[in-house]
DNA sequence: CTTGACAGTGAACAAATGTTCGTGTATGCT
DNA sequence: AGCATACACGAACATTTGTTCACTGTCAAG
């Protein structure tokens, strides 16, 4: 895709403006709303350029429709529309509270989640190539792991997974106590280590019959105010 | 507002295709293209219908307007679209590296990013109420604020200012030195110390005349892969 | 039975809107 | 100079689209 930077300046305009546009009134501006709004004098202008913004990759055109546009990429410096989930974030639903020792929802819950929403757009960056379904996000409850740079209040995300390779950091839940617990992940013999990372906290030794891994921590976000 | 229930089948099935339809190509239907798609023969009668929605409290309308129509109320059955509160994201230009001891962009640099394009989008949870131009973002490089739970690779969002309070991890530019690192601030009378989070690293200490501050740290955005 | 609100039909109309074409003006390249 | 390209202008045109109106059918209240 072509850069926002290198599009001219009443393309960029164009850009912002259907964009305000499109978020205040519910639908996109036609094409002489554009040209009144952008000091642009011929509806053939508009069209030219709307033309370049698709073939640059910011929008979509559907031919012969009245205000048959829609943006498909994100503009610096202003909100990103709810509607375009693709791009640069994915909305990941934000399922709960994860702790040590701490019951947190149960895997129902997870999968029934679908009701309420509390969403959190993600960067893709912070992805890797995960299916859209399969992440969620969960905030972060102690200090457990410290060591591992994951801190009370923080957003973790994960990736549902049921499977882990040594070292891992995870969501897992332990059937007999029923609670679920964010650790580092090895696998022992018969018996699997749930490392937390933090000194004043001791390993968990649990059979492997007793650990269900619930998904594989991603990343993190953290806020300082 | 009347009940969904109380509306007539007709309407009923109206809204939903609205729904649909809305979501799908990003702009609402025309009125002939809900007459055709809810078996409506005459431009007439969905005219009418869209008239009570309207007064029912379920649409809005904007008169002589294509396409002018827009859903204000949801319908129970269908998804709905994400809020736009929580949901949304700001793209943040990502500047570059910082780190302790090395040279990053020098300010004139940072002004004139727009020629480059690399963006993040981060959360609006992670950008308290900052305003979108002040916004930028770093990756960070080495570990001296490893204590901090800021480690090698990860991402920082910044906001643009001159000034600091005592604690506040910033971006500070030793003009001397020419270089840019990542610290936390603390004013000591006529001097600033500048402290690493990493028991390794020594604080500096500078004079006030040297040490520009550039940003402040929001947050962090860290991904395991 | 009559009346009136509600719902629907079909056609005509006017305004809004997207499309196309001929033309003009820079700018850079050969 | 000659040429290609990007960008812009204005006017004419063809559709799309919202609006209006006269007319019909239904049904319950008076």
């Amino acid at each position: 895709m072509k850069s926002f930077a290198r599009l001219s300046q009443r393309q960029q305009n164009m850009l912002r403006y259907l964009q305000r546009y499109t978020r205040e009134y519910g639908f996109p501006p036609s094409i002489r709303e554009i040209g009144d709004n952008c000091n642009i004098g011929s509806t053939s202008v508009v069209n030219y350029n709307l033309k370049r913004l698709v073939e640059a990759g910011y929008i979509e055109r559907l031919g012969r429709v009245s205000r048959g546009l829609r943006i498909i990429a994100s503009i610096p410096g202003e909100p990103q529309p709810p509607s375009t989930s693709e791009g640069d974030a994915q909305l990941v639903p934000l399922l709960g509270r994860i702790a040590a020792g701490e019951p947190i929802p149960l895997p129902e819950d997870i999968a029934h989640h679908i009701d309420q929403d509390d969403y959190i757009a993600v960067p893709s960056k912070l992805l890797g190539n995960s299916a859209p379904h399969e992440l969620f996000a969960l905030t972060v409850r102690g200090d457990s792991m410290v060591d591992s740079m994951i801190n009370d209040g923080d957003i973790i995300i994960l990736r549902r997974q049921q499977t882990a390779e040594n070292g891992d950091m995870v969501a897992a839940w332990l059937p007999q106590e029923n609670e679920t617990t964010l650790k580092h992940f090895y696998h022992e013999g018969r018996r699997i280590r749930l490392q937390p990372a933090n000194s004043d906290y001791e390993p968990l030794l649990v059979p492997a019959s007793n650990c269900e891994i619930k998904g594989k921590v991603l990343s993190v976000m953290r806020s300082f105010h």
